[in-house]
DNA sequence: CGGACGTTTCGTCACCCGCCGAAGCATCAC
DNA sequence: GTGATGCTTCGGCGGGTGACGAAACGTCCG
């Protein structure tokens, strides 16, 4: 049986704060090398190169060796998908989820894709908009929202086929919503970044909306930010 | 933030061998009282008293006293959820979970509804059947789907409307598949239970098939189960 | 080549945590 | 009441692990 022992083995990698920093960090996606992960850990390098040497080891971070740096990433969604189903325990309810420091709560990546009300509020107008629907839990894509993302600049043709789902519904943990994930998801998180309506904060999976975002979610989505 | 230390106060609730061999024995949703857990996680009352304290002060697990005993259960799914999304981790190659005892892979609870290759196998049937659709990872229920479920004596008026999905999809450790979950996931598998065609194997999350089962599922569903 | 830099390895210390036995509280049975 | 049972609390022991500084290693740059 899949032993008791090997899931303690795993969760206890993520049991301590130093390791669990490093992971959230590299929550969205990024790779970063073992300083940058010891500082936002808050420990000494030598401490930060113990913890990710057991984080590899636990198949929990890939490394990827460029000179002398080493970048750290996550070594796949499926732990980008533990860390979320850990934070929904950790956050059953939805006023201490309301807690949350603003800028995270308003947008943040989740692994790739848009999370926060953000993403939350895209995927309401997607709705709204009949170019998403939504039933029982789940996305499908009606032709007219197909039309769409394509006048949008996203090519769907590109993403189909392949091994990861289209659409995927994933449970936002502050807004206790569903919101779009999925190969979609990624491509249009991608797409915003590159056409300069968000930014990435340095060191954070927060993502700030520039002057041009503000514009363009109003006029693709209706969407008012402050 | 939700911050770092949050997380791994819960991950490190979890990365135990003994606490976690307990919430692994309440995967299934079952309730069981302090000295039986003790036992299953092969340790003393004292120890497992310990154990089980701070699960239910992080949140993991609800405590029910009756009597003299206290019967301890896992504080909801999101913590099943957990704890599949972690199995998901640690079996990154189907290699791995072939290697599972098979009665545990044949047929199973996921907290509360059908996972191993039952579950997978009533899913594609009723896929095959076109009482389910599979689109992008995520299920949907068509019209001749809700009568088949109408008939087979599972009322969907009273699964809708909860806070619940009624459907979700749920990736299954073993056999690295998409099986039913949400609501529609938990009340078939208590319909099963009910109309016998199942018993749970005392003191595991393991299913039995009966022999009625073994009838039932080939006129339902044309599983032939040996 | 030599120095700067990023990272790892080594040695060491301190603390936390899991473990148990014994004792203390409840509850149930008679 | 009296004893048995289920569980918790207390006190103390031992091992594992996270922390650091110092030093070694490998890579880049002038």
């Amino acid at each position: 049986m899949f032993s008791k022992h090997r899931l303690a083995e795993v969760a206890a990698l993520l049991g301590d704060a130093g390791r669990a920093g490093m992971l959230l960090a590299l929550w969205d996606g990024s790779a970063r090398p073992a300083g940058e992960l010891a500082s936002i850990a808050g420990v000494t390098p030598a401490t930060a190169s113990a913890h990710l040497a057991r984080l590899v080891a636990g198949g929990l971070l890939r490394v990827e060796v460029r000179g002398r740096h080493r970048y750290h990433r996550l070594a796949g969604p499926e732990v980008a998908q533990a860390l979320e189903s850990l934070a929904a325990v950790l956050a059953p309810h939805p006023a201490s989820a309301a807690a949350e420091a603003p800028p995270l709560r308003r947008a943040r990546l989740c692994y790739d894709h848009l999370a926060g009300q953000l993403g939350v509020g895209i995927g309401d107008a997607l709705l709204a908009g009949g170019r998403l629907r939504l039933r029982d839990g789940a996305f499908s894509l009606p032709p007219a929202g197909r039309r769409w993302f394509e006048r949008f600049g996203i090519e769907l043709g590109a993403l189909e086929g392949g091994r990861r789902p289209l659409l995927r519904s994933c449970l936002d943990w502050t807004e206790r919503r569903e919101h779009l994930g999925g190969a979609l998801g990624a491509a249009l998180a991608t797409h915003l970044l590159e056409r300069d309506w968000l930014r990435r904060e340095r060191g954070a999976r927060t993502l700030l909306v520039t002057a041009a975002g503000r514009r363009g979610f109003l006029r693709a989505f209706g969407l008012r930010l402050e």
